[in-house]
DNA sequence: CTGAAAGCGCTTACAG
DNA sequence: CTGAAAGCGCTTACAG
C-alpha cells in the first residue's frame, strides 16, 4: 500500500483523478521545491520567494492538493478543530449556539467536534478526556456542571472557553450571560403591567442560572415594595414537563395569581398547556412570561413574551474567543445584553 | 520537544501525571515487550501469550495510556470517527437523529464528527470533501441534496449511509422512512373523523420526502372517493413561518375546510398561529394534523396530533448500519412503520 | 507468537 | 530564502 516507494510501477495521478490522495510531496516534485518549502507556504511560516510560491500554487491548483489534517495533526501538533462540550446536541437551546460555532469556526478552516455532557460531572470529564485524546487544539465547554477547578486546570494545557459562569483563569476565557437582569426585566415587566401576584417557575436549583434568575426576579418585587414570598416560588427542571406539572402544584396551594414569569421558555410551553388545562387562558387570565426566546416561542399559542437570550452570537463570541486564545491573544469579548421581547402571553391585569 | 530521544534526561513519567501524554512506546518499555505486540493487544489483530498479555495491560493500567487516535489515523488509516453531514445542526427533528447517532457509535468508541449542508447541494459536496480530508472512516448523510450517484460515488471509497432515500450501491446502505404510508395515515384519520375537505400545506417540492406525504394524502382522499383538489394544496416550506403563511393563503382563496394537513410539525404549529389570529379554535373549528412529532408537538397548544417519526431510532440505526459496513458487512436494518399519535388537535367533525 | 523496521503525510529545528 | 533529515505515535507487512 505504500506507493510512495514503488518507483514508477503505478500511473502518475491524473488531476482530480481518484488515484488516491494528493500528498506534499507531490506537490513539491511537481514544483521543483522541497517539502519543508510547500509546507511553509501552506502554513505562511516564512516568506518564499515570488517564483517559487507561483510554481507552489500552481502545482497545488492542478493536483487539486489538500493537506492532511490527520497528518498535520501528528507532526505539528494542531488538528485544526475545536472540542465542544455540549450538555445535549439536541437541545432547543444550545442548538443555535452550536451553529454560531460552526460558522466562526469555518472563518479559520477549523472544525468542531461535539460530544455531550448530559449536565453530568462524570460524563463532562469523560468528554474532556476523549476531546484531549483526539488532541483538539482548543476546548469550549457550554455551561455544565464541570469544577471552575477542573476547568482552571485543563486551561493550562490547551485554551478553554466556557459559557455561563464567570471564571478568571491562565489560558482561560469565560462568557456569561447577565441572568440576574434578565430575570429582573421580565419580572419588572410584569410588574408594569399591573400584577403583583407573580408566580415564579423556578429552573434546576444546582443549575446558577437558574439560581441568578430567581435573584433578578426577587429584587424586582423587592424593588417595586412587593413582599418576595417564598410560597410563590415552585420547583421545576427546565423541561415542558416540569412546567406543566409545576402548574398543577401552583394551582394545588389555592394562591392566587395573575401572572406566571417561568425561568426558561421551555417550563413556560409545559405551564401554558397546564393552564389551558385547567381553563385558564393566556393572557386573559394569566400573564406568562419565559426566558430564553426559543425559535418555537415566536409560534407558541399566544407567541411568548420572553427575554432574548443571544444563543447564535453566544456561539459566535465563544469560538471567537478560543480562536484569540489560540492565536495568543487574550480575548476580548462583549455579551448582548437581555432583552426584553414582549409578545402576546403577558398583559395589563384585570380586576 | 522530542523527549523520546533524550535519554535520561528527564524524570520517568509519574503515573497519571501531567508529564506530557504516555506513548505506546513507554507502554512497550515497561512492560519489557516491542511496540508491535502492544499495538496487537490494542487491536486484537493477533493472539499473544497470556504472560505478555498481563504485563501489558498492567503497564497501560499504571501508565494511563491512552492511544492517540491522530497517529493511529495516519499509519493505520482509521481515525475511528465517522462523518455526519446533517442539514442544520440545530434542527428540532435532526437533533434527536444526532443524539442517536451519538449513542450508538459511542458503544465502539467511534466519534461523529457533524457537519452542516444546509440543504444546498454546494455546501453538502464541500461537506464530503472536508469529511474525507479529516479521514473518516465512514459517513452518514441525513437527508439532503446531493445527488443519488455523488453518493454512489463516494461510497466507493468510503461507507455511506443515507436516510431519507432509498438507494442500492456498493458500500452504501439506505434508510428510509415510510412517508408516503404516513401521509396516507394522517389523512385517514382525518377522513375517519367526518372530515372532507382536507387541505395540505405542502412541505418543499424539492423535497421528496414533502413529495412523498402530499401523495400519501392523495391516496387516502381517492381512497375514500374524496375528490383530490389542486386548490386545496397550499405550498409551504416546512418552517412555521411558512406555515403561518400558507393558512393566510389557504383563507384568502375563501374555500371551505374543516381540516388541515400540515407536511410537518413546524409548519402546523405555524397553521395553528395562523387559525388562532384569524378567530379560528382548533380543534373546535378546524382540525390540524401534523408529521414528524416533535418533542415540542406533545407541548403545542393544543398537544399536536401527528404522525410519529423515530428520529432518534432513525440515528442509531444509521450509525449502527455504518458500523456494520465498516465490519464488512451488508448491513440489515429495519425501519420503524410509521404511527400515528393521536392528541387534541384533532377531532370528530361538526356541522 | 513476536521483533525490527519501514512507512503514514506532514512540520520544524538545523544548517546553509 | 530553502533543503535534508528527524520526528510525531502509531500500524503492518516481513521475517523469524
Amino acid at each position: 500500500m505504500n506507493s510512495r516507494t514503488e518507483k514508477g510501477t503505478h500511473a502518475p495521478p491524473a488531476p482530480g483523478s481518484a488515484s488516491g490522495p494528493v500528498t506534499i510531496e507531490m506537490v513539491a516534485r511537481a514544483a521543483g521545491v522541497s517539502q519543508s518549502t510547500v509546507s511553509r507556504i501552506l502554513n505562511g511560516t516564512a516568506v518564499v520567494s515570488e517564483a517559487k510560491r507561483k510554481a507552489i500554487d500552481d502545482a497545488i491548483a492542478t493536483l487539486g492538493f489538500v493537506p492532511n489534517p490527520v497528518a498535520r495533526g501528528l507532526a505539528g501538533g494542531r488538528t485544526f478543530s475545536v472540542g465542544v462540550i455540549t450538555q445535549a446536541i439536541d437541545s432547543p437551546f444550545y442548538g443555535a449556539a452550536l451553529r454560531g460555532i460552526e460558522d466562526e469556526l469555518e472563518v479559520l478552516g477549523y472544525s468542531p467536534l461535539f460530544v455531550s455532557g448530559h449536565w453530568n460531572v462524570a460524563v463532562e470529564a469523560r468528554c474532556l478526556d476523549v476531546l484531549r485524546s483526539r488532541r483538539v487544539d482548543g476546548i469550549i465547554v457550554l455551561t455544565g456542571r464541570l469544577t471552575d477547578q477542573a476547568l482552571a486546570s485543563c486551561a493550562r494545557s490547551i485554551p478553554v472557553v466556557v459559557t455561563g459562569r464567570t471564571l478568571m483563569a491562565p489560558g482561560l476565557a469565560s462568557l456569561n450571560f447577565d441572568n440576574f437582569e434578565g430575570g429582573r426585566l421580565a419580572t419588572q415587566h410584569l410588574i408594569e403591567l399591573g400584577h403583583r401576584r407573580i408566580a415564579f417557575i423556578a429552573g434546576d436549583p444546582e443549575h446558577p442560572d437558574a439560581v441568578e434568575r430567581l435573584h433578578g426576579y426577587r429584587a424586582a418585587l423587592e424593588a417595586a415594595g412587593i413582599r418576595f414570598g417564598r410560597e410563590m416560588v415552585i420547583s421545576g427542571g427546565f423541561s415542558e414537563a416540569s412546567g406543566l406539572d409545576a402548574v398543577d402544584r401552583l394551582l394545588a396551594t389555592g394562591q392566587e395569581f395573575s401572572a406566571i414569569f417561568a425561568a426558561n421558555d421551555q417550563m413556560a410551553f409545559g405551564a401554558a398547556l397546564g393552564l389551558q388545562r385547567h381553563g385558564l387562558r393566556v393572557p386573559d387570565d394569566v400573564s406568562l412570561v419565559g426566558f430564553d426566546d426559543l425559535p418555537a416561542s415566536l409560534y407558541a399559542h399566544p407567541p411568548l413574551t420572553t427575554i432574548h437570550q443571544p444563543a447564535y452570537e453566544l456561539g459566535r463570541l465563544a469560538a471567537s474567543a478560543v480562536l484569540q486564545l489560540l492565536a495568543g491573544n487574550q480575548p476580548v469579548v462583549e455579551m448582548p445584553a437581555p432583552l426584553l421581547m414582549v409578545r402576546e402571553s403577558s398583559r395589563q391585569r384585570r380586576d
